[in-house]
This record gives C-alpha cells, sequence and structure tokens, in this order.
DNA sequence: TTGAAAGCGCTAACAC
DNA sequence: GTGTTAGCGCTTTCAA
C-alpha cells in the first residue's frame, strides 16, 4: 500500500531511526541527509501512519464529541454551528474530531466511558451541562481531560466556555420592561440544565432590579423543540391574565411560541411580545423575524476546541466567558 | 494507566496469546481458562487497546464524514439530521465516526487526500454529489470505500444511497399545477450538484406532460441558504411577468423564498405559492407552514454508515431509493 | 489446549 | 551524526 518508514529507509539507504528523526526535523542528523531524506519522502509519497504514532505516543490526538440526544426530527441548529467550529478548529491543531451518538436510548455516560476505558480520546468537549451532570463527575474522577459549554458549578475548577445567559436574559427582559411590558412568560430549557437557572435568575434580578415579579405559574420549561415551545405557550396563553411577553431559552422553542400565539390569533410583536436566545440563521427570516440573543457559535466551537487541545497538552489556556448581544427584530413592540 | 492484556495474563498465570485468544472467544482455549481470563478481565477492568489492534489490524474501524462547507452563521440543518443518523449506526456496527472540517478556505479535496494518506479511516461517506465530483474521481483512483449520498452519473457502480428528487419535484409540480398555477420560477440548488439538474427536469418533464414549459429566465441558482433563497425569490418577483408559485431546492431557501415575497408585499399561500425541499422540522413552524418533500433524512444517515460500512467489510450491501413524499401545508393555494 | 516469537509502523534511549 | 535495540499493546502463525 502506502510507503513506510522502512521504504524511505530502504531507499536511501539508511537506518529507520535516521529517517524517522530527519523527518521530524532533530538537530542530530545532518542537513544534508535531512534533505535528502526529505526528498526521499516525497518522492515516494511518505506519510506517517497515525496509528502507528498513536500507540507509540501513547495518546490519541483525538477529542471526543457527544451528540446532544437527537429525537429524530429534531436538531439544533446550534449545535451544528459549535460543530463546524469545533472542527473547523481541530483541523488547525491537528488532532481528530470523534464523534458519537447514544446507541439508542443507551444512558448518555456508557459513550464516555466506553472512550475512556479504549483509550480512544484524550478528552472531551461537553455541552448542556446539567446541574449534577454525570459525565463530568466520571471524568472528573478518572482524571480526564474535558471542557464544558456551560460552567459547572459543582465542578468550577474544570475548564469551560461560558455564555452569560443570565446577562443575556437581563437585556431582554430590561429591553421588554421599556417597551412597556409587566407581565412576564418564561419558556426555559430543562430545569436539570444549569444553563436553565441562569437564564430564570437574569430575568428574576432584573425584574426586581424594577420592582416587578414573575408570576411562578408563568414559567413552564421545553425540551428545546419547537414543539415544546409551542405547547409550552399554548399553556401560558391560555391561563388567566396571559403575559404580554414571552422569553424563551432558545430560538427553536421562540419559534413554537409565535406559532402558538399566532395559532392563537395574536400578532406578534404587537399583541405579544416574544424573545429567543441564540439566533441561529433562521431568526432572521422567521415570520415576524426574532429579536434575539446573539452569541457568536462557531467561535464558541473553536475556542472550545482551542482550549481542550491546550489543556491536554498542557499549554497554558484560558477559560472565557461571552456576554451576548440583544439583537432587536420585529418579534417585540411595545405594549398597547 | 488502564490494564493491558500483559496484566490480565500475569494475574491468571497464563501467556498473553492465550488471554487475546480467550477473551476472543477463540474455539481453541478450555472453556474454562475462558472464564477464568474473563472473569480476571472484569476484575481488572481490561479493554483492548483500540489503537494496538487497529495497528495489527490495519484497519482503523474508522469512517469519515467531511462536513460541507459551512460559512460561519449558516448550516444546514438537514445535515445535521444525516450526521445524527450516521453517528447512531456508526456506534451501532461498532465503527467510530471521524468529522473534519475544511482548514478555513483549503480546498475541500485536501482533507480526503490527508485522510487517505495517513490512513486515518477506512472510508468515506460523501454528500452533495457534483456533476464532476473531484472527490469520488480521487477516492476511486486510490480504490478507497466510499458511499455517496446522490448517485454519481460518472461512477454509476459506487454504491449510493439515493432520494429521487427529480420524482419529488414532479410530486411538486404536479400539485402546483392542479392549483392552477402556469407561471413557475423555481429556485434551484448549486447547478454543479448532481441534484439540482435532477430538480430541474423533475419540474420540466412535469410541466411538459401538462403541455406547459419553464420560462429559462425563471429559474434561478442559490447557495442552499435563505440568504440566497431571499436574493434569487426578489428578482424573480421583481421581472416581468412574475411567476404565481415558487418551487425551491431545499426548505432553506424556501424560508428566504417566503420572506422575499412577504417584504413584496404578497401574501404566500395566496398570492403566490411557495414549495421546499427536505423537510427539517423548522418547515412545520414557518410561517406560514411550509408545503414541502419530506425526505427520511435521519434514516438516510442510518442507511449511508450502514452501507458503507458493509462494503468496507466485503459484505452484501445494496444501494436504495427514497421516494420522497408531499407534505401539504399552507404555503400554496389555488391561483386567484 | 497453550506458549514463544514475530511483526503491525513508529519513536526514543543509548551506544558508537 | 548515525545505527542498534527495545517497546507501545495487540493478533497471529507455528510449535510444542
Amino acid at each position: 500500500m502506502s510507503a513506510t518508514l522502512r521504504d524511505v529507509a530502504n531507499k536511501v539507504g539508511k537506518s529507520i531511526t535516521t529517517v524517522s528523526r530527519a523527518l521530524n526535523n532533530h538537530e542530530d542528523i545532518s542537513l544534508e541527509t535531512r534533505a535528502l531524506i526529505h526528498q526521499a519522502a516525497k518522492e515516494l509519497g511518505y506519510r506517517p501512519s497515525v496509528t502507528a504514532q498513536r500507540l507509540q505516543k501513547k495518546r490519541t490526538d483525538t477529542i471526543g464529541f457527544v451528540l446532544p440526544p437527537v429525537s429524530p426530527g429534531f436538531s439544533d441548529p446550534f449545535f451544528s454551528q459549535v460543530l463546524a467550529g469545533i472542527a473547523s478548529q481541530a483541523a488547525k491543531m491537528d488532532v481528530d474530531l470523534l464523534v458519537s451518538a447514544n446507541e439508542d436510548k443507551l444512558d448518555d455516560l456508557e459513550v464516555y466511558v466506553s472512550h475512556v476505558q479504549t483509550r480512544r480520546v484524550d478528552g472531551f468537549i461537553l455541552v448542556r451541562t446539567a446541574v449534577d451532570d454525570a459525565r463530568i463527575e466520571f471524568l472528573n474522577e478518572h482524571h480526564f481531560p474535558m471542557v464544558t459549554f456551560g460552567k459547572s458549578k459543582i465542578h468550577p475548577t474544570i475548564q469551560f466556555i461560558e455564555v452569560d445567559v443570565e446577562f443575556g436574559m437581563g437585556l431582554a427582559t430590561e429591553y421588554l420592561i421599556r417597551l412597556g411590558h409587566r407581565k412576564f412568560g418564561l419558556v426555559l430549557p430543562p430545569p436539570y440544565l444549569v444553563r436553565s437557572g441562569a437564564m430564570l435568575q437574569g430575568v428574576q434580578h432584573k425584574l426586581a432590579e424594577n420592582s416587578l415579579q414573575l408570576d411562578g405559574a408563568k414559567i413552564a420549561y421545553g425540551d428545546l423543540s419547537q414543539r415544546s415551545g409551542y405547547h409550552s405557550a399554548q399553556a401560558l396563553l391560555a391561563a388567566p391574565d396571559p403575559p404580554t411577553a414571552i422569553l424563551s431559552g432558545n430560538d427553536l422553542m421562540a419559534f413554537g411560541v409565535m406559532s402558538a400565539a399566532q395559532a392563537a390569533g395574536l400578532l406578534v410583536g404587537r399583541e405579544v411580545s416574544v424573545t429567543g436566545f441564540d439566533d441561529i440563521s433562521l431568526a432572521e427570516h422567521s415570520q415576524p423575524p426574532l429579536t434575539t440573543l446573539q452569541q457568536p457559535t462557531y467561535l464558541i466551537g473553536q475556542r472550545l476546541c482551542e482550549l481542550l487541545v491546550k489543556t491536554i497538552r498542557g499549554e497554558a489556556s484560558q477559560t472565557e466567558v461571552f456576554y451576548p448581544s440583544l439583537i432587536i427584530r420585529n418579534s417585540c413592540g411595545p405594549i398597547v
């Protein structure tokens, strides 16, 4: 098949070792031989076998990413973007990206355990940090490198990239208050996600600052799909004294919220205001275009990867916090 | 770190060879020793090193998937779904999935070349089959296993999974004709994609069957993003004698088309009809909900993976063609 | 039924 | 500067 070190060695009449070192540009090989060997390698189309290198180096130069569970039919465009960022950065840093999914309904954790035990990857990128996160627990116990998207409250020392969602939701809330809204509804991500609680706090703090408060009955939890946004909003809107503004934990749910409002005969942006979170590309072209919180999705992916690889390599690295910005479109309007 | 064969061998006082064979359930090891060894392995938490296995077996048990180019800010939910399907099937078939992206604007092909040369994967899944596809050309030359999503006209012998888009577009066209439409516009995928030409044919054939024909000036090509759908539709709608129905090559562009129509003051589903292709989950909740062609995205991913792995393993396998079905929602209506 | 030995392709200590 | 030797963890002849 493909040329090996031995082939190159034979061709130039040197030992395998010499060839290896020449190709890795070690100083102890004469410039002359180095050039000779590089030349020969090129002619033979030699490329090292990564597998052999991995065995010898006892590293995989591979990082793992487990797709958030997808009910067939639903997938979050947000994470596709993050993944694209990770993949691009991985190429730059010369590591491979191993993407996995749960084998059907197997426990999420199984995948991580298996990958660790078989030494398939050098570290993991975790998304959707949970309040009590079994993955973090497990990896931490085994001193396995990881970075998380969203800081873990329980393990604050783990490297992370964060979007300050509390700040973000505060921004949206403030905006809605200025528009005159006083009755708010929330459609949050599942409560077991760290992000969910932070979002709630963001809203509550901002309301408190303005001497307002949130009716506990006006908080709904979805599963991040439009469908769940739709149903949550239906309930919120059907209740007595319905909210005039609904903040959603992600854009997908916000789309569902808008649909529900429209199905209820409400004009979004006039009779009811809706905000999202993420600013996926669809948000710009929804009907009406969605007011939402933008986060640098692709960049986040890149940073996650960079942080992890640096952590693995023992290089200096630092966590990073992004502050989302409010993108004002037409899904919110002044209270009538 | 983690236990190796040697550790197990030492523990039971047998040779490494015996342990290896016992663990792989070779018949030539007494049931007794086998049980003993399995027991010991379990106690030590032994798991084989995949890297070592790969070196020895000269296979990587890994398949490659290169993300379609993503302009940061744009990513097609359709492919996230496909990817999820691939990943789930990969887990089932016990192979790893290596996901790559182009390092910035490097030629798409580079990634494939590099992976082949360094023997990183055993085969590739290709999406977005092009009319003249350099990737297929290259892999074929090197006798490297691959499956494509969408049959290649030039290399018809390569295994593929196909959605009959010609049939699909025919379905949509027929539906629109029945609604009374006579003036059609098209927003197609880039012409270098096999799919683009097939879609055009689907429309043209159906029109011809009904003694209608398509004005060449009413064909626009987008890049699969909403944005391009928007601009294409703007042009189509601004021209003299504009179409009353616009068929789009994917849902994302259809969203853009709807936005453009709405921006031009047209009521989608009444004054202008729009269809999409893919039926991504957003389609159900767009405003208005999009009439589109459904294809079993997740399943397609699974089949692609299955087909590739079987091909690699030399098992019997067969290409498969899916026929999309028309999902009628509210973006189309009778001609007024 | 079991073990010794070789080798997958590479890197790294240690000599010369 | 360069080569010899060993070894990463595994599978697989081939003997015993």
